[in-house]
DNA sequence: TGTAACCCTCCGCG
DNA sequence: ACGCGGAGGGTTA
């Protein structure tokens, strides 16, 4: 155990208030980790409500509620959030899902089996449970030898079905910006405009504000204020616009299939190259909102919408495209809007009707905040065979640059290499071995590439 | 169809 | 150490 911390008495509070009876009592969902992982789903960029509960430190957010930044046992990394209305709190172990809440402030504290099972459906919604993921792999996999490879060490990465308007703002936020503030933005909104559903140790804990709270005439400043910069003024302006629209307006672009919460399914239309019926109509309609293009649209359209072949393409999956896709090998270099369409349709091809979700996985499996767990496989490789583990760092850069043609940059990155191999790596690299080569050499390469697009 | 401006934070470099 | 410049998961005009 660690030493205790500020952060480790926090911990203490808020579990002899749970036995006061704030919180229900652990309860658990079987659940395999092929089926989902909750530290990778809920850290790879969908969803910027939860907060993570690592054992150090190095991830709290300085700026936002300290109380966020208590310890937890290491082999049970708990996330919390406010979904629905209840404060939720889970963990997870490779047999199961534990989940508690907290009851809003007017219930009373005793779960009733009706709560339990209220917990459950919410559960199953928002993780999008139905599907089942296993076998999506496999079918990804047959179809794909490049999903095959690098999903092997991916599994259990799922799309949320987040609310529709929350996923909405949280993406015009995500414009030019990155996980962090994104994460800050949300929490600020939720805080300023939200609704304080629980109170832990004087801490309210807040939902995420509805339309109507965002249209007031000092909310642009406001929101400039809090740091949001340009997409205040988006924020702003698409929160009129839907709120001058009929109630549930946006929901009602969401896949029947797979409705809002607490709306039954019912079926939805054909599958065809370009997506389904409602999922062009979606994806057009939100266009028409500031602050949304193709990009954003399409990430309302999956996670906020249920659009499961919904494709965002975003520079990184661009990058991916042409390194392991074959794409903008001579022609277009360039995402534009038909760059965007071809990469979107060719997934779509190659994937099926939830490309969507295959598409998560190897945008999380290139993330760099993922590079670690990438790097702890191959250390394991290194220590069977030395020898084995540089040969593959050396292809693996060599075949990445092959799909790109231009010769100086080749030799380029092999001076990076060994660069980092031979003698920096004592000094500016504090970390650890061979792992944070390979890692580097990803980064230079990765660099570089995105250098090159820009011109 | 292409390109700069938009806000802010982080990271690498001098 | 401390500041500077560039880049970053995109949209708009």
């Amino acid at each position: 155990m660690e030493t205790a911390t500020p952060q480790s008495r926090i911990t203490i509070s808020w579990v002899s208030k749970m036995s006061a009876g704030a919180l229900s009592e652990w309860r658990k969902l079987p659940l395999s980790l092929g089926e989902l992982c909750i530290n990778t789903t809920l850290r790879c960029g969908q969803s910027f409500r939860f907060v993570a509960q690592f054992s150090g430190p190095e991830i709290a957010d300085q700026t936002t509620d300290p109380f966020f930044r208590w310890q937890n046992i290491p082999e049970s990394q708990e996330w919390r959030c406010v979904l629905y209305g209840h404060l939720l709190s889970l963990k997870q172990d490779s047999n199961f899902l534990y989940y508690r809440s907290v009851q809003p402030p007017s219930h009373t504290f005793t779960p009733t089996t009706s709560d339990n099972d209220h917990l459950i459906r919410i559960i199953k919604h928002y993780f999008n449970l139905t599907p089942n993921l296993t076998e999506l792999y496999s079918q990804w996999s047959s179809q794909d030898p490049n999903f095959k490879k690098k999903a092997a060490q991916f599994t259990g990465i799922r799309i949320l079905r987040q609310d529709a308007w929350e996923a909405l703002v949280s993406f015009i936020c995500s414009s030019n910006n990155n996980i962090a503030r994104i994460s800050q933005m949300v929490e600020k909104l939720c805080i300023h405009y939200g609704k304080s559903v629980a109170t832990i140790e004087g801490r309210a804990y807040h939902d995420f504000p509805p339309p109507s709270a965002l249209t007031g005439t000092d909310v642009e400043s406001n929101l400039r204020k809090l740091g949001f910069g340009y997409r205040a003024k988006y924020i702003y302006q698409t929160a009129v616009m839907v709120s001058n629209r009929d109630q549930g307006w946006l929901d009602s672009l969401s896949n029947p299939e797979c409705p809002a919460f607490g709306v039954d399914p019912r079926p939805s239309g054909e599958m065809k190259p370009e997506g389904r019926e409602g999922y062009r109509e979606a994806h057009e309609k939100l266009l028409e909102l500031q602050g949304v293009g193709p990009k954003v649209s399409d990430c309302v359209s999956l996670m906020g919408l249920g659009w499961g072949e919904s494709v965002p393409v975003d520079t990184h999956v661009w990058q991916i495209a042409q390194r392991d896709y074959r794409f903008g090998k001579s022609s277009n270099k360039n995402l534009n809007k038909t760059t965007y369409d071809a990469v979107a349709n060719h997934f779509r091809k190659l994937w099926g009707k939830e490309a969507g979700w295959a598409h998560s996985v190897l945008f999380t499996a290139d993330l760099r905040t993922f590079a670690d767990k990438l790097a702890a496989t191959k250390k394991v490789n290194v220590k069977v065979k030395d020898e084995e583990a540089d040969i593959k760092v050396e292809t693996k850069v060599t075949t990445a640059l092959n799909l790109k043609v231009p010769k100086e940059e080749d030799i380029d990155v092999k001076v990076k290499v060994e660069d980092i191999d031979d003698a920096k790596k004592p000094i500016s690299r504090k970390r650890k071995e061979v792992e944070n080569i390979v890692s580097a050499a990803e980064a230079t390469q990765t660099r570089r590439m995105s250098k090159r697009l820009r011109r």
